[in-house]
DNA sequence: ATTTTTTAAATTGTCGACAATTTGAACTTT
DNA sequence: AAAGTTCAAATTGTCGACAATTTAAAAAAT
């Protein structure tokens, strides 16, 4: 066949990027929801279509199983987690309570640095709105609530809320693309009254917004689903 | 050298289990401090200690650059994450609000069955108190409270105060030893209380007495630090 | 027809070697 | 002596092959 005699050159690859490139891209199929949910995936085939061996197919696996998107069953091969929308209130219930406890401390310990970079990610989550960018809202909406956590001054909640997000990315997908036409322009003033308040070091304010901000959300996307089905999702926030 | 003609009879290892050893091994060996923090861990020499190629021992130790465990210099090798103490009082504003949150969710939650676990462990953590073994009484303390996550019913929640539990684990070894000879009877009893308030469903109380637990716990370091040195940790929960 | 045994295929972890860098010391050159 | 260059060693990612299992399908025995 041309594809053996055509033997590739093999110029090794320029030390180890690989398997951080194939961590990005699987990732990315993942989130975008184009590798589908419980889909099988092997690495046998992904050393081929990548063109690289099994060890840094390998490694991207072992990353992506740590991050749960992916799910090994033993001796049955990898799959795509599953993805459960039947979690989701569960969900917002934990983002509800993390969310408000970070935009309190937010508010609590903020200084200009924080402020002018929530403001930079503000403007740009703005501008992919205004492009209708779902990809680079659902990324400049992450690092706006991310830069928030940040000015909250503590570390170890500033990584529970980013794992926290990074968990409900599939979701957020699902939601971003419930918008399919009609832009969330309320989203972007629900942003900076949410920063105003920060600003202001209104604590109980800032926390209402990021209360209202979840559940505007969850709003939002149950109708969605409800477009789609009557579900069965039932909703415990009191 | 006899080493070379004595020839290992290589008999491969029973399929996949060195890399999981391997990563136990040396988790064990950085909690206890037996590995001390910024120590030099390179994949070489574990290699020989262990008498295995570089393939598993550079799985344990992605899996523990992962768990924050060790930490990457690139190009400078790897070593055991510094322990930096000076982050305690972040990490315990962090651990209350997450503890009193998990708490309540627990007493409005909780089942027979969460009920029965949540006593199972209590009398575990009690005997390995009884048998003055410290690292059973970090196992077990930290079971107790992960099954009182449990109880809160809410798997994001429970994965929350899993994983900033398994980040102070360091600490909580430090924590621990400062009980040196006289045991922490009252923890037990604290544990007692807090069973109670979350089985007859007190938010209140359940949260007032595990904001109570940690502030204690708080105490009881820095006042073990301070024996140690003049500590220049400044405390800000109010 | 049901259970047991045998086998081939698939899965998965490990091996030893090697190659692309990077680093830092030794060696020039200015 | 300072700056630049060269080079061996260390670091780190990748390769292709292989071996220990597990799974499930085919064959044999009951």
């Amino acid at each position: 066949m041309s594809k053996l005699t055509q033997k590739k050159e093999r110029v090794k690859n320029p030390k180890g990027y690989s398997s951080i490139i194939i961590y990005e891209i699987l990732r990315d199929e993942i989130l975008s929801l184009d590798l589908a949910p419980c889909q099988p995936v092997d690495d046998a085939s992904l050393a081929k279509r990548f063109n690289v061996s099994r060890s840094p197919v390998r490694d991207a696996m072992v990353r992506l199983v740590s991050e749960s998107l992916l799910q090994t069953l033993p001796n049955k091969g990898t799959i795509v987690s599953p993805l459960r929308l039947e979690d989701f209130s569960k969900y917002i219930d934990a983002l509800d309570i993390v969310q408000r406890t970070v935009s309190r401390l937010a508010a609590k310990f903020r200084n200009n640095e924080n402020l002018e970079l929530i403001n930079k990610e503000q403007a740009i989550f703005a501008s992919s709105v205004e492009a209708n960018d779902i990809l680079g809202m659902i990324q400049s909406n992450r690092d706006f609530h991310i830069a928030i956590a940040k000015a909250g001054n503590n570390r170890y909640f500033e990584k529970i809320y980013r794992e926290l997000l990074d968990d409900g990315r599939r979701s957020l997908r699902i939601y971003f693309n419930s918008f399919d036409s009609h832009l969330p322009k309320n989203l972007i003033s629900d942003h900076q009254l949410m920063i105003d308040a920060i600003k202001f070091q209104n604590l109980d304010l800032a926390e209402e917004l990021a209360h209202e901000h979840t559940l505007q959300m969850q709003q939002q996307f149950l109708n969605y689903l409800g477009t789609l089905e009557t579900s069965d999702i039932e909703i415990n926030i009191n």
